[in-house]
DNA sequence: AATGAAATCCCAACGTG
DNA sequence: CACGTTGGGATTTCATT
């Protein structure tokens, strides 16, 4: 399932770019070849393939939740009956399914996964977990931490 | 410390240009205009008036971890010696403050914070963690959680 | 809010080390 | 093979109505 590509080693260059554009995707490459020390042609080939590569997965305009009157975050744990492959699969495409899961990672630790969920209000939210957790069997139970602050929300990578 | 943004209900044209840049910004303002019924000329003033209000909060090419090598991702569950505001506030400054930090969460139910922390490998993780955890004495403790998949990690959110 | 002009940016082609 | 320079084409931006 994963992707077979040939990751081609990162450069310093490469790495460099990666840093600005991830904090700001539309800075013209013009001023990105300024301060990485190319030419505005070579950034543009070198943006160009880590895009098609799959380095560059997404470029995204990050909103502000609480402007878009999304003011409920939780964080819940999930523990699913049973740790068989069939299983953990109809978990993973539920939660992919779902929109209002906003991230998903299935971990160690006792617990079988960890969401994401965010939504308008606690009505909405309750609806969710509804929808989500009583409707499907194979959830053992599950535990929702309200999140009072999001003290960090970026997704910024921290290159080496 | 929260923004007060006058918060200008969004209309109908906004929140379906928001859909669209939250999941590639960089689609042309004409092909946009297309969509939501809009000149381009609109679509552009509407944009750079969300950009200025904080909706959009910042514009971000997003990477795949892994192509980066950043191959643990952890989530941890951090417990305070105690919830006094001023522990509260040197627990946030300092998670705000740790880049390997990607995202924190300030939450209810016996928990405290939750993290996502991302780094190379295992090696740098536990730096991290004795660095974070064992050097401040008002963490009581902690417990890491090691994703083996991260189902779901994009920040799209669903604008009703 | 729409129109058109000017500036800017993106991108392909070519030539070089 | 990757870089730099150049030029055409598209896009953003601004001024005007």
């Amino acid at each position: 399932m994963n992707k077979k590509t040939i990751t081609k080693p990162l450069d310093k260059f490469d790495r460099a770019i990666l840093r600005i554009v991830q904090k700001d995707n539309k800075t013209p490459q013009r001023q990105i070849a300024d301060i990485v020390h190319l030419s505005a042609a070579a950034v543009q080939r070198r943006i160009a393939a880590m895009e098609k590569s799959g380095i560059i997965k997404q470029n995204s305009a990050v909103l502000d939740v609480h402007a878009v009157d999304m003011n409920i975050t939780a964080i819940v744990e999930v523990h699913l009956r049973d740790e068989r492959i069939e299983t953990v699969d109809l978990a993973k495409n539920l939660f992919k399914s779902t929109p209002e899961v906003q991230q998903c990672y299935y971990v160690t630790g006792g617990i079988s996964f960890v969401l994401i969920i965010v939504t308008a209000d606690v009505k909405a939210y309750e609806q969710i977990t509804r929808r989500i957790f009583a409707q499907n069997d194979f959830i053992a139970k599950y535990r929702s931490l309200i999140t009072l602050d999001r003290v960090k929300s970026g997704s910024e990578i921290v290159i080496p």
